[in-house]
DNA sequence: GTTAGTGCAAATGATTTGCACCGAA
DNA sequence: TTCGGTGCAAATCATTTGCACTAAC
């Protein structure tokens, strides 16, 4: 069973329809495992499969995905959201260059640690986010203004 | 040297001038300090000081204060943008209920322990965010849905 | 056949901008 | 006096929504 398949299983127990924009949509997604895309990219490379694709349903679909866990949706900076695919088994973080908007990943993850260190039991933690910025060598190189 | 002083040097310090609104804008924030405010509250405790406050000053102050390093923009899960201003004293993050969007201050924070394992030299750091998110009791208890 | 999904165009809502006037230095 | 700051109204731009039509199950 590939990923893609176990996700459209997912997509089917909460109910959606399989449409071929959906399952493109999906690809899309999976192609740019761990790496985030703004919805504009996510619509671009959509068209390129399935050529009426349009802006609403792309979002219409993010939503959902966003709903049931699969993507990440992040907002760097107050600028427009970016969505990742959510690979369940490598749990990670970003790196963000504040210059190009570059990411990479970091594996490592402090939470369970703070959790430790927290002791908050009336609190249910459901969701995290942790992301360095900076700037990368050719950024700098540039001496960004600022 | 009181800290609204200390602020208004730092304004002065970057060519700013010091205008009344300007000064208002500060005492909200400082009123407000470990404490998100989203640009209509600030917008709206600034106006009961300051009657005819107006919505582009205050974006315009705003961006003015994250560029010099005074306040933090942040946006939670694609809401409208947040700001808060920076205590030097007393750097924190936050754990934010995802149901009523209350926020509560976490003393740790795990940047340097990051920092240790990531060695990561062609990067230059200069920021980071880190959130919990969850449901705190009252948002529990009813069961929000999601 | 029923219900969810889609395309389109129009609406929304936060944030930004152009411009003429105002006030701090 | 000279810039930076402000108010206002209009513009922008990402995202959302209403509605009639279409496709998945």
């Amino acid at each position: 069973m590939t990923i893609q398949n176990q996700i459209e299983q997912k997509l089917k127990d909460h109910g959606y329809k399989l449409t071929l924009q959906r399952k493109t949509i999906l690809e899309v997604l999976l192609k740019n495992k761990n790496h985030f895309l703004s919805a504009e990219e996510i619509y671009l490379q959509t068209k390129e499969k399935y050529a009426q694709t349009n802006f609403s349903t792309i979002y219409r679909n993010l939503e959902i995905l966003e709903n049931i866990e699969m993507i990440h949706k992040i907002n760097i900076h107050g600028a427009t959201s970016q969505y990742e695919f959510i690979s369940h088994n490598s749990h990670h973080h970003h790196i963000i260059c504040k210059g190009c908007g570059k990411t990479e990943l970091i594996d490592f993850c402090p939470l369970e640690e703070i959790l430790d260190k927290l002791n908050h039991p009336d609190f249910t933690f459901t969701d995290h986010k942790f992301e360095l910025y900076g700037y990368c060598t050719s950024c700098k190189e540039k001496t960004c203004k600022k």
